[in-house]
RNA sequence: GGGCGGUUAGCUCAGUUGGUUAGAGCGCCACGUUGACAUCGUGGAGGUCGUUGGUUCGAGUCCAAUACCGCCUACCA
């Protein structure tokens, strides 16, 4: 035995041996892609990781998956680059580190100011991204760090700059007013995606606003409806619809047009909306009819408690179909409201402070938080008399994800990128498919979303992020604006592109605000441009604006670096659906902006990975996994493979998760309660640990209980099986040639692992290249644990004791082995890099079709090629005859409880072909099932006592002299013989179905007919086995 | 409200264009450690493929309806 192989241990200490390999593989600049002409680029852009905290096991799937790509692009010669970073997200970054100020110092960020904040922030994302790249690392992924990007970066920083003013100059930005989710707690604008909606229990209130000096007949009251009745306080006007009547007729339509579509179900609950709109023509529609006439008498109401009067408009967004037909409007906090008010012209009335209290506007009301406003204003109407009645209603209500305090929402000034064109390029790029996404279903959402061609918010009301760079002057007259926009245009830089100006319109008055956008930061343009009196806007930029740039401005752009003209187009996108449209949308549409050329050819959309309730993770659900927690128990490699195994098609991921107690290794479930607590009791040893990472010092005192799942454990153990596998390889290498191989003259056995290899090459290739991991990952799986593990290395054994079998044995077990680990290591590439570095020692000609010496790393090894010659199904077919003689000759033994060590004697009655073909192999059924064989030919003598097998042309008799329990033979046949009858009788059915003869394929109506004289003839044999077993007992 | 996905063994999931007796891992049962691996080996038990109807010679697979679960999305006072 060689020196090197006994040195192999029995298991792959993937703790040690995984930082190593990653040192070694960084330290030889493995990772490092280069401009290459005689290469073709595959180039892969990472989605970049929010530093608001560490990685879960979500970002493990979406890297591994990436990771996967890069590494078989890298062996199949491509110039691999894989572009890391991480992203500012801008709110979700501030929040957590002003959350965590309030907390630790009970400072808010006014009291650091702008700058200290932003300062602060630095520091936070400084330690995240070492701790997310950290993360990257140990899960193997192989980006080029050289290039390591974040989307706050000088380099992000200038395309963020050069693209803002390229829309500006376009007039593609302008301002206008948007519902913001107010936090008033946080005292910021939360976006869209960090609200969370809740069902909760809450009223529909019925409010009566007294009609000012009502003329005989008319209604002394309005009656409107609001859930939020705090508001009212803002309202500027009551709203009534113009033609109420023609609008009924127009409703009524819709319903008689959707009860006709309607499925019987359905149609009642439609039915009972006609019934409810007749019942409404007649209570309803003569009130409504003279409000609407009262509208446009321009009358007034008098809004109560707030003691202002108001006017009664006509305006279609009231629905007369609706509550009362009349809505009450708030235009400061309602955006429908808020187009009401625009078409009406009204005033605006914002009631509410920053910190969620109202405002002089309110009144009596003001310092009152806005629930208390609400029982407030309902107390105070009731006591006016003014209530007219209450419902229970179900309400939708917004929470700020991070604060988990309920939204308010106002509206504020906004900037807007103008999506029409550039939508619209997006949407061409995917149905022309350029841009190709898969799953294909995943275009819908993506093409649905740009097809609404809604303007994109793009302002923040952050301290973090890139400042919007804007400077801005109110004028109260549009000539004083027009002048110094004149001025500013006579600038040199003006001329030369630097600057560019556009002056806002008030539709209202006649005052103006002159708007600048300044190209470069550094060119000395601000000082002049705030000497004459603009002022920069406060907000940042919207996290997805710079995050839409990120496939160019990783590589260089606006710069035209050689990287930006070799890896641009991107390959591959390989990201979340829930980010379709914030971030894969707008990627498509700025690189086709900026570059003229989409920024990659196909985006694939991965499952998700939910905990075991099938809820997505989250941070406020405290039920995200560390993957590192993974690694430490079940190492990297099975992290990897158990995700790519996971990562199908249609279906999410879901991963009932337990806590591994820190004091005694105790399993404990992870439950709705207890991932909440801040402190868990283990329920065996009873102490205590967290649940949670800690994020402060305080939080420490706990320790905190690693979060594993058993959905690791068979990936773990497929390691450790290609790890034994590998190392009896490699105890049996000894005096390895490579020695030419006569393809002919190989033993079934021989051609058989060569064929698979090459089926198998086949699938994992074209299943990673179509992403389907799980189909990749079982195939291998398939391919190294069943057919090399238990067939082929089980068969090698005894030919490998044989001076004339060994040679040929070692060179097909080399060879296997080496292509097997080759297209294993883009999923697990540590532990075949560890094996290889064996194999290495051993020689480094183990490739039968290739003359080239492997190279040093695995990592940078040929990806194997199928051999289409060495795929061979007649080959195949045969073998599956042999693991079907020794399957049964096992389950005999099994069956008769026959002792391991006892060898039995069989006989087997087959034709010749089939002797022919098998005979070479009965050494092997010694070796594999502990059996010799007696007689093998079309008409053996049997032993007098047998168990017998019936299979496709073959009959097994195994001699029970010495073991047999009748009984169990017997039962067994009964059965077995009952399952023929049936199947039997299925198949003379079908047969005697004429439509079946004459209508089904020839090829189907012939198997079926040979199928059934061979279930006759298996009948036959188990009939006369039964009765020579009866026989033997009596 | 709109869109999408799922429902197959006790659990978590595969199942390619419809075609023999529907598969895997874990768990379960029985047996087994003298050298690749107990993170293992051999064998076994376990499923009327959510429900109903339809198309077809033939349906887990195609179509329609329906129930339940989940995700995304939405301004209904």
């Amino acid at each position: 035995m060689s020196e090197t192989t006994t040195e192999v241990p029995n298991r792959f200490d993937f703790a040690q041996q995984s930082a190593a390999i990653y040192a070694e593989w960084e330290a030889a600049g493995c990772f490092d892609a280069e401009v290459d002409p005689k290469k073709k680029p595959f180039t892969i852009v990472i989605p970049p990781p929010n530093v608001t905290g560490a990685l879960h096991l979500g970002h493990a799937l979406n890297n591994t998956l990436q990771d996967i790509q890069i590494r078989m692009h890298r062996m199949q010669g491509f110039a691999a680059l894989w572009m890391p970073g991480t992203d500012h997200a801008g709110i979700a970054t501030q929040a957590i580190v002003e959350r965590r100020l309030k907390e630790l110092e009970n400072k808010t960020r006014h009291d650091l100011g702008r700058e200290k904040l932003v300062e602060r922030i630095w520091q936070w994302k400084a330690q995240y991204e070492t701790r997310i790249l950290g993360q990257l690392k140990s899960m193997g992924c192989s980006c080029d760090w050289r290039r390591t990007r974040f989307t706050l970066d000088e380099t992000c920083a200038r395309a963020v700059r050069t693209t803002f003013f390229d829309l500006f100059s376009k007039e593609l930005i302008y301002r206008g007013k948007r519902l913001v989710n107010w936090d008033t707690y946080l005292q910021t604008t939360v976006s869209d995606d960090e609200v969370t909606h809740e069902i909760v229990k809450g009223h529909f209130w019925h409010f009566r606003y007294p009609v000012i000096a009502p003329k005989t007949g008319e209604p002394q009251f309005v009656t409107i409806a609001t859930t939020r009745p705090e508001t009212m306080l803002g309202d500027t006007a009551v709203a009534v619809h113009p033609e109420p009547a023609a609008a009924l007729d127009k409703f009524e339509l819709a319903l008689k047009e959707k009860l006709a579509a309607a499925s019987a179900k359905d149609k009642a609950a439609v039915q009972s909306q006609l019934d409810e709109l007749d019942e409404r023509r007649k209570m309803l529609l003569p009130q409504l009819i003279a409000l609407a006439k009262m509208a446009r008498d321009g009358r007034m109401l008098r809004l109560p408690l707030a003691n202002r009067d108001i006017p009664l408009v006509a305006d279609i967004w009231a629905k007369p179909e609706l509550g009362s037909g009349c809505v009450k409007i708030t235009p400061a906090h309602d955006p429908n409201d808020y187009e009401v008010g625009k078409r009406c012209k009204l005033p605006m009335v914002n009631i509410m402070n920053t910190d969620g209290t109202l405002n002089a506007e309110a009144g009596t009301y003001q310092g009152l938080t806005m629930p208390k406003a609400r029982t407030k204003v309902v107390d105070d109407l009731d006591a006016l008399g003014l209530v007219e009645r209450i419902e229970d209603r179900e309400i939708d209500l917004a929470h700020s994800d991070r604060s988990k305090t309920p939204i308010e929402p106002y509206l504020a000034d906004q900037w807007f990128v103008r999506m029409d064109t550039l939508a619209q390029s997006a949407m061409d790029a995917v149905t022309s498919h350029q841009v190709k996404i898969f799953p294909e279903r995943y275009a819908k959402n993506y093409l649905d979303w740009l097809g609404e061609k809604r303007d994109w918010p793009v302002g923040r009301q952050l301290w973090w992020g890139h400042q919007i760079p804007i400077w801005s002057k109110s004028f109260a007259s549009q000539e004083a604006c027009s002048s110094l926009k004149k001025k500013i245009e006579a600038m040199a830089e003006a001329k030369s592109g630097q600057i560019r100006s556009h002056i806002e319109l008030n539709p209202d008055d006649a005052s103006a605000v002159l708007h600048t956008c300044i190209l470069n930061d550094d060119s000395g343009l601000e000082t002049k441009i705030e000497s004459l009196g603009l002022v920069r806007q406060e907000d940042v930029l919207d996290t997805w604006f710079s995050s839409a740039l990120w496939p160019h401005s990783t590589l260089g752009w606006p710069e035209k670096t050689p990287e930006l003209d070799y890896f641009y187009p991107t390959s591959t996108l390989i990201t979340s659906r829930d980010i379709i449209t914030l971030w894969v949308a707008r990627m498509v549409l700025m690189g086709l902006n900026n570059m003229g050329k989409i920024p990659f050819q196909e985006v694939f959309i991965h499952p998700k990975i939910l905990d075991g309730y099938g809820e997505t993770m989250s941070k406020s659900k405290g039920n995200g996994v560390d993957p590192i927690d993974v690694i430490d128990k079940f190492g990297p490699d099975a992290l990897r493979f158990g995700l790519a195994w996971l990562a199908t098609d249609t279906q999410d991921v879901r991963m009932p998760v337990q806590y591994e107690c820190p004091h005694c290794q105790n399993l404990v479930n992870q439950t709705k309660e207890n991932r909440q607590k801040p402190k868990v009791n283990c329920d065996k040893c009873n102490k205590g640990f967290s649940t949670q990472w800690a994020e402060s010092d305080a939080d420490k005192a706990l320790p905190k209980a690693p979060v594993v799942s058993e959905r690791f454990e068979e990936a773990r153990n497929f390691v450790n099986k290609l790890w034994n596998a590998s190392r009896f390889v490699l105890m049996n290498l000894e005096g390895f040639e490579p020695i030419e191989i006569d393809r002919d003259s190989l033993a079934l056995e021989d051609r058989w692992i060569l064929s698979r290899l090459a089926t198998v090459t086949e699938a994992v290739t074209k299943g990673i290249r179509e992403y389907k991991y799980s189909e990749a990952a079982r195939a291998i799986y398939v391919f190294a644990w069943d057919d090399f593990c238990s067939l082929y290395v089980e068969m090698a054994k005894p030919r490998l004791q044989d001076a004339t079998t060994r040679p040929v044995v070692q060179r097909i077990l080399a060879h296997t082995l080496d292509a097997m680990l080759r297209l294993l290591h883009p999923i697990t590439p540590f532990v075949t890099e560890g094996i290889w570095k064996y194999l290495g020692q051993v020689n480094v000609h183990r490739d039968m079709y290739s003359n080239d010496p492997a190279t040093e790393y695995i990592l940078k090894a040929a990806w194997p090629e199928a051999k289409s010659s060495d795929c061979d199904l007649a080959i195949e077919s045969q073998f599956a005859q042999f693991v079907a003689l020794l399957g049964a000759i096992r389950e005999i033994r099994s069956r008769q409880n026959i002792a391991p060590k006892e060898t039995v004697e069989f006989c087997v009655r087959s034709d010749e072909s089939i002797q022919a073909l098998l005979a070479p192999m009965q050494s092997l059924l010694q070796s594999m099932a502990g059996a010799t064989v007696q007689q093998w030919s079309n008409n053996p003598t049997l032993p007098n006592v047998q168990a017998h097998v019936s299979l496709e042309k073959m009959d097994v008799y195994v001699d029970l002299g010495r073991f047999i329990d009748f009984d169990a033979e017997i039962s067994r046949n009964e059965k077995l013989l009952q399952n023929l009858n049936k199947q039997i009788q299925d198949k003379e059915g079908k047969l005697s179905n004429e439509s079946f003869v004459s209508r089904a394929p020839a090829a189907v109506v012939e198997k079926e007919r040979a199928s059934l004289v061979d279930l006759l003839s298996q009948r036959d044999s188990v009939e006369a086995a039964l009765k020579k077993l009866r026989g033997s007992i009596h």
